[in-house]
DNA sequence: AATTGCATGTAATAGGTTACATGATTAT
DNA sequence: ATAATCATGTAACCTATTACATGCAATT
């Protein structure tokens, strides 16, 4: 199979998240609010735009208010089409070999109430508690004495660092299950 | 300029650590040791195999000792040209645009003593905390009240879950330096 | 006998970056 | 005036993934 696109669903949740943007404004979102999990350059966003616009997901705008600001830009709608396209996505299970669509797919669940948000976590969850001991047991076979730390001292400090990434990450999973768990329970 | 290939460099890094290698042993390398940072395939790394002996960064070696496995794979040992590229790799500054490169030197540093180690340490040490203010002040101009934060949630989250990772990368690289340190005092 | 692993290689394609290009507006 | 930012678009190039391909050895 090949590989998955992911660009096409970022740019719906964004358009989603904010009712309509133009393709300068999606620039913005990726340079300043998803630069710490994606990055896109604008010579991918145009083009993606058109496509999108041709598989009916996204409709252009023509703004009407928008005499003020002097310059020619398009905002782009989601159409009902792109709304289900965004949904489907974001219902799909995540996986071991395409991951870091967690925090994306995150990024785009505004409501705390969302029925997305739990399952979600509790797949990243299970994706990291087994990525953590698949790390602790190549420590184990690989550095089972001080002589192995010794000779291959960088490479046990990357593992000793990828452990403590994963245990880190799957508290922060725990701490925030719970935490929703107990709103639910006070309501 | 173009973007710099990392992966002849792992390559050196690999054959480096290793004496020699086969092109199959860096890719179970890849598959085994490296996952948690870099994915490179057979299909990259035989065609690159053979640049990098063009350019004499490394070169094959036909081991006399082979006659037991019956299968025919190549060697490759580092040349004395590949030695300096690697070590000049190994040397250059991390930088913001390419980042993600720490593990990977951090890897190929086998020896603690090396006074490659403390540098390379200092220098993620400021890139992470770079991060992990930028991330703070992003926090602060979008998530000023709790109104920002119920109306985009998932975003909140994202942006937490960033800060606590650079965060915990931070005290990690602190604790690591003190603890060199240490080791250095008692000698 | 059939499957899995060892071992290497090339071709087609997708994905993404850099560079090239244009034109208007706003700030210095 | 000049530079920076807004705003969009295309072309060339590089990188990496998937698929195609081969052949032998070891295991089931």
């Amino acid at each position: 199979m090949p590989k998955k696109r992911t660009l096409p669903y970022i740019l719906l949740g964004l358009i989603h998240s904010n009712h309509q943007l133009s393709g300068y404004q999606m620039m913005q979102e990726f340079k300043h609010e998803i630069s710490d999990f994606w990055t896109a350059s604008h010579s991918q966003i145009y083009p993606e735009l058109q496509r999108m616009t041709d598989d009916d997901w996204i409709a252009p705008v023509t703004s009407p208010f928008n005499v003020d600001t002097k310059r020619n830009q398009t905002f782009y709608q989601l159409t009902a089409t792109g709304e289900q396209v965004l949904e489907d996505w974001l219902r799909e299970p995540l996986t071991t070999t395409n991951d870091d669509l967690f925090p994306l797919k995150l990024f785009f669940i505004d409501d705390q109430q969302s029925d997305l948000l739990k399952p979600l976590i509790a797949q990243q969850l299970q994706l990291s508690t087994d990525r953590r001991d698949y790390l602790l047991g190549r420590m184990a076979t690989v550095f089972p004495t001080e002589a192995e730390i010794q000779a291959h001292y960088g490479h046990y400090l990357t593992l000793t660092r990828g452990i403590e990434r994963e245990s880190s990450y799957v508290k922060w999973l725990v701490d925030l299950a719970i935490s929703l768990n107990d709103i639910d329970d006070s309501n």
